[in-house]
RNA sequence: GUGGGUAUAGCUCAGUUGGUUAGAGUGCCAGAUUGUGGCUCUGGAGGUCGUGGGUUCGAAUCUCACUAUCCACCCCA
């Protein structure tokens, strides 16, 4: 138990987490091309927050959700998502009345109580991006656009993109009643769960992989069909934007999505290579969510991008992280006699203030010990200090690549300036 | 919540029809004449064989339960 992480974390190592700060730094960058701002807001809420916002009847909030009671008697929850929780923010801080659209982006820890499985955990962590304000399709084109730039920067060419539109509060109940209408006469075919779904969130049905239940939707009529005009023209207008855009799209009128508070645009880019679980990015419209948190009636757009998920899909098809693996110390200053650990020391550190990062032995091991760390770390140069060295005030330095030394003066300005000058040949 | 596979050293894995001090490779530490890494050689540390019961003279090996892990269903990122 003490050694063992919680089931459905994962550490993330050293020898991984300079791949995390690239791929973070790619997209935070892409971010600030298209004008988009960090947010951090807390790892847990109140519960009631995910409740309101993503939906009672959602497996989210059914079933999925890390909730207690704190110390004051206060129901919280760790965030099983990342809408809710920067659309409470939105409110909260009066971000209504600063210049619209806000765009913000984040990254950060997602809490979700599931079986673990390839692509999935319990802790994971996602990039998103939410917009407030705007009502046209022109921001639903600009969050797909923005997403679609950070593929083309990641090299990843196997995700594909598939949209849909499930309609507004005025449209989809329509549909609603024409879905449920065709689908009572098939009740008795429906598999167990989507019997239970049939009462619940009938939606739903639609995407249910098991084979009778997706010949009986096949027949169904399709959501695209009863979106009311509003609804209709945004779709088109949303196609016509990805299009002038050259991003290439399928519809895929099953995609529902798993919170409630989605409204037209839905839309999620998919994958073969990250198990059974091909989602790597989901997103959509919510234009009532705002109000139904308290704020004012204000629409907005954003998605969420699996992390694990995209470093998935990046290794099975051999993309490179951007960015380098860190290198070793530029210096590693070995000491030889003891007492010359502190002028070591001392060494070290001014080569650090001058921009050159340098180790010396913590270890109190022999010089051949302290050679082979300095291998084994990939220390670019040695320089060895012992009594002689203090003596006499110069000693050598050591080219690790080529095994060849040279004679220097011990002083950190000389070893800063023949170290750059190397680096530049 | 439902199903199936797996569980031996830090890591990757051997371990015969059950047979007594459980192995290899790699990694780690130390040494191979005194102040210089990589190659080689030698030595060392490191395992309650996932946990608990059962069968047996004897279990890493057979059996049951539990736990963990992986994969699929479900759901989602």
């Amino acid at each position: 138990m003490l050694t063992r992480a919680p089931k459905g974390t994962k550490d993330i190592l050293p020898e991984e987490t300079w791949k995390w700060q690239a791929i973070e730094k790619t997209a935070a960058d892409i971010c600030s091309e298209f004008g988009y701002r960090e947010i951090r807001t807390p790892v847990f809420e109140h519960t009631e927050l995910f409740q309101r916002g993503v939906g009672d009847s959602t497996d989210i909030v059914r079933k999925e959700m890390y909730t207690f009671t704190d110390k004051g008697d206060r129901s919280i929850t760790l965030r099983p998502e990342g809408t809710a929780g920067v659309v409470r923010s939105y409110v909260e801080n009066g971000m209504a009345s600063l210049p619209h659209p806000v765009k913000l982006y984040y990254f950060m820890t997602i809490y979700r109580y599931e079986k673990m499985q390839k692509g999935r955990l319990r802790e994971h962590h996602q990039f998103g991006v939410e917009v407030f304000g705007p009502e046209g399709p022109g921001a639903d084109v600009e969050v797909i656009c923005l997403l679609s730039m950070l593929f083309d920067r990641l090299k990843i060419k196997g995700v594909k993109l598939r949209i849909n539109s499930i309609g507004c509060p005025k449209c989809r109940p329509v549909f609603r009643e024409t879905f449920i209408k065709y689908l009572e006469p098939l009740y008795d075919d429906l598999c167990d769960a989507c019997k239970t779904r049939y009462n619940i969130n009938p939606m739903r049905i639609m995407d249910c992989k098991s084979e009778t239940c997706s010949n009986i939707v096949k027949g169904a009529p399709s959501v695209t069909d009863y979106l009311c005009r509003e609804c209709a023209v945004h779709f088109e207008g949303l196609k016509a934007g990805l299009e002038n855009m050259g991003i290439v799209y399928t519809l895929d009128r099953n995609i529902v999505r798993g919170q409630d508070y989605y409204t037209r645009t839905v839309f999620e880019f998919v994958s073969d290579n990250v198990g059974a679980q091909g989602t790597v990015c989901g997103g959509g419209r919510y234009d009532g969510l705002v109000a139904e948190c308290g704020g004012p009636s204000t629409p907005g757009i954003g998605f969420g991008l699996g992390m694990e998920r995209l470093f998935l899909e990046m290794d099975s098809c051999g993309c490179p992280p951007p960015g380098e693996e860190p290198q070793g110390p530029a210096v590693y200053i070995a000491v030889t006699g003891r007492e010359a650990d502190a002028a070591a020391c001392k060494l070290a550190c001014e080569l650090r203030k001058a921009g050159i990062s340098a180790e010396t032995d913590l270890m109190g091991r022999s010089l051949k010990a302290q050679m082979k760390y300095a291998d084994k770390i990939g220390a670019a140069y040695t320089i060895v200090i012992g009594s002689s060295e203090m003596d006499s005030g110069s000693g050598e330095i050591k080219d690790m690549k080529t095994g060849i030394t040279m004679s220097i003066q011990i002083s950190a300005d000389k070893i800063a300036e023949i170290i750059r000058e190397e680096r530049n040949d």
